[in-house]
DNA sequence: TTAGGTGCAAAACCTTTGCCATCCC
DNA sequence: GGGATGGCAAAGGTTTTGCACCTAA
């Protein structure tokens, strides 16, 4: 509950170096195969339980894009989503969808955009209490 | 790769109701769930056939925010993403974040909203070709 | 000294797949 | 009949966890 107190340890910090190393966000198995490079006995478990140390510290990030098992929808249009921190249900918004943005941040970055996806986070009225 | 032939079966059926029945964007496990109410023996094999099924012939959406295995960054301001559709890398964008559109959307959905997640996809530098 | 960290391996989860019987067209 | 579909179970990929041994503070 309370912070645990965060030891220094040379894979701890072989890992921080790998993921500040690269400006992609890649995944653990990734981590994995650098880190190796320079401790080749490292184990898979230690870099699970690092990432999610350093995810907790604060000093990364993990991606909740990509968070837990996968949701199907049986309305097709083009929309946003709002999922619920507490009980984690997913559910449409009628909000209107913004067809400008891909190409003014296409134009900004220079990438091919054809998409996006947006996705509130915030209490349902359920959970709300 | 062409369009299988979709022939009727009360498995797919269900599902589908099933589907339709529901605001939120249930779990693959959920649908299992909710169809073994009504064949009590279906099997998860045949839930997860069919939601695959379902979706390439673009009966129903699978939620992209939750693909693949999870990923990490050092980067732990407020950001948005890029997500290559040919490698699936993901890059940070240098765009502005929209922190005003948490509270239109409050505003309009009665939701208590504390966040958003916003991913563009398209082809990055290296697979533009 | 000692609580935190590691390596290893097993387990847990989620999803896919092979096999063969069954069903629909 | 023959290809699509289903049930079952095994396998695959990702992540977590228990345990005995280390190590930084």
């Amino acid at each position: 509950m309370v912070n645990a107190m965060l030891r220094r340890s040379k894979q701890r910090a072989a890992i921080l170096k790998v993921l500040r190393s690269t400006s992609s966000h890649p995944t653990a198995d990734w981590v994995y195969d650098q880190v190796r490079k320079e401790i080749p006995n490292i184990s898979f478990g230690t870099v699970y339980r690092n990432l999610k140390l350093l995810k907790d510290a604060g000093e990364i990030l993990e991606l909740d894009l990509a968070a837990g098992p996968s949701r199907y929808n049986h309305n097709v249009r083009d929309h946003y989503h709002f999922r619920c921190n507490r009980c984690g249900r997913v559910f449409d918004l009628d909000e209107p969808v913004d067809k400008d943005i891909n190409k003014r941040v296409a134009a900004n970055t220079g990438l091919d955009i054809t998409g996006h996806a947006l996705e509130f986070r915030g209490l349902c009225k359920d959970c709300k209490t």
